[in-house]
DNA sequence: CTGAAAGCGCTAACAG
DNA sequence: CTGTTAGCGCTTTCAG
């Protein structure tokens, strides 16, 4: 019953409430035969502890707050599902944030987060200039959060990325050593670290390798598959076509791929596509996507762990976790055609 | 700051703490100048409310709980957003719990929310004998909750459902309107509800339409991708193969495209395979896949609805609503070939 | 090892 | 319209 409190299982027990509350939380001895008493007072009431009033004194309540910009982005679901897991792993639970990547949102996600005393929160804003994050930084530097994938400038905040750069390298390493040398490159927000990156890693293979860079190549649109669509068909209609499309994401890729298809265009014979996540849709395109792994649960995973971590007070100095994404080679690429 | 209390911003605002909550919760007339002067104060002192003691007073947390098997899971993560969405606008925020219907796992789920108090929950547990759904309900006939896709029996638990019997149906008779004589079946968790309606659906159709069902046809298997390429697989191997398959839900029918394509089947030309649920991945399949799209985003939102406004006691006796699924017609169906 | 008592920060009568 | 007061249900000294 959610009605009744310590004072009714200390009477049933007949023990006071500190007796009570020390066998909830088991937070020094008690006798056996007391304990024993309480659990089975507990259990005859069917009481059922109020976590608002222990949160009140102990000032935690164990929920994080999950910032994302939508849970129905499959890249986004997986990160989530990794951090709940980790995050019920260690009896923490999740309020899930959709912003849309619209800050007023989520300035007000953050002022009742913290109304609500969660003890800590993941963002994975994508946002290289995000206020609300700098502000809550600079008004409470040491309140538990940690960023996946992004960085504030000035902010000294956990985070956990993966490295785009070896990523980008990765992938036109494979896409030059298949003989491609006019590639196109897609990316999504401009404001976003991995555009910035994965750009600049693009930017950079083709300058380190003495390939030339041809701007009408590179188009910027949105992280989405409509807009992977819509730039595809730019870059298929060149005088001088791509024989690959790099996209920065599997949404791009996915939107390129029908593109392609719709132009009659074959891929991978006649154009390479790769894509950059490795979420789950992307096994079930056809052609199945190459695409660059990024570890997206063990990021979430690590993200908890340091909330948690630094919740704990088990962290000091915040860190940088950079892990490695991976290149997954599958049938949406092939050798150039001659 | 988060150590500042009303009694700070009482005396900061020369005013009583009574005051200060009345302007906090607008809850009854406070003179205008206070009212500024309090409101200034709160700015000033960077006063930040703590929810939990006045959810200990007001026994709500505005907080919801969302149980769903997995968010990772296209299905659920495109509910979740519509609840997520619908409870924000009622300033609500929501706890989501993934339980891989785990019984175990989704007990504790229930206890620790139920302890922290949050003021509903949505289930979506598509188990049809949910005996902790039933315990709750039992122990808690009056606490707030709905199911989504589900019914437990004995219960009377508001719900959403989509109507599973009319999307089998339209998917049927689009089918035979085709030509098809001959359809396979494949479906998931038997125990489901979705399982049991569709199946019987079917069986339906076939009873009400002169044809004979052959058990060979019909297969059980999960609803998961690698699921569907198995079974499918199966039906493909049969003396006398079906002319189409009817999946009972996309991630099934993905599945099955997939072994039709290992196989050499053409889709739609040879084989027509048709899912359940119009999850966002059915649009980048290839074919597109044809599909008997559930209205996932208002099951979502009407369910928030309804655990919203009965935590407001805005709402009396349980109800079921049903909502009518509609077929998608793509590029995984065609005529029969003879 | 146990109990009494003092809060945690807020809301809600109840007087005024 | 405003202040006083008594809790909400729990944790945590502090004595014993």
């Amino acid at each position: 019953m959610a009605g009744t409190t310590i004072y009714d299982v200390a009477k049933k027990a007949g023990v006071s409430i500190s007796t009570v509350s020390r066998v909830l939380n088991n937070s020094s001895r008690v006798k056996e035969s007391n304990r024993e008493r309480v659990l089975q007072a507990i259990e005859e009431l069917g009481y059922e502890r109020n976590l608002l009033a222990a949160a009140l004194m102990k000032k935690n309540t164990h929920t994080l707050g999950l910032i994302i910009a939508d849970i129905a982005n499959p890249f986004y679901a997986e990160i989530t599902r990794a951090v709940e897991d980790k995050a019920a792993e260690n009896h923490f639970n999740v309020i899930v944030c959709n912003t849309d990547n619209d800050l007023k949102k989520e300035a007000a996600y953050i002022a009742i987060l913290r109304q609500k005393r969660i003890d800590g929160i993941i963002f994975t804003t994508p946002e290289i200039n995000n206020n609300n994050i700098k502000k809550l930084y600079e008004e409470q530097p040491d309140f538990p959060m940690v960023l996946i994938g992004s960085r504030i400038e000035g902010c000294a905040i956990d985070t956990v990325l993966a490295n785009n750069y070896l990523g980008t390298t990765e992938a036109m390493k494979y896409l030059t050593s298949l003989g491609h040398k006019r590639i196109g490159f897609i990316y999504g927000l401009p404001t976003t670290l991995s555009s910035r990156e994965r750009l600049a890693g693009y930017h950079n293979y083709l300058a380190e390798n003495g390939m030339k860079s041809d701007s009408k190549l590179i188009l910027c649109g949105a992280f989405k598959i409509e807009s992977g669509y819509q730039k595809a068909k730019e870059l298929l209609q060149l005088e001088n076509l791509p024989t690959a499309i790099f996209a920065a994401n599997d949404l791009i890729a996915i939107g390129a791929l029908e593109a392609a298809r719709e132009m009659g265009i074959e891929v991978p014979n006649e154009l390479s596509i790769l894509g950059y996540d490795n979420i789950n849709l992307s096994t079930i395109t056809y052609p199945k996507l190459t695409t660059v792994a990024q570890p997206m649960m063990e990021m979430g995973a690590r993200a908890a762990e340091m909330v948690i971590e630094r919740i704990q007070g088990r962290r000091s100095s915040p860190e940088v976790v950079t892990l490695l994404p991976r290149l997954v080679v599958r049938d949406s690429t092939g050798p150039v055609r001659r």
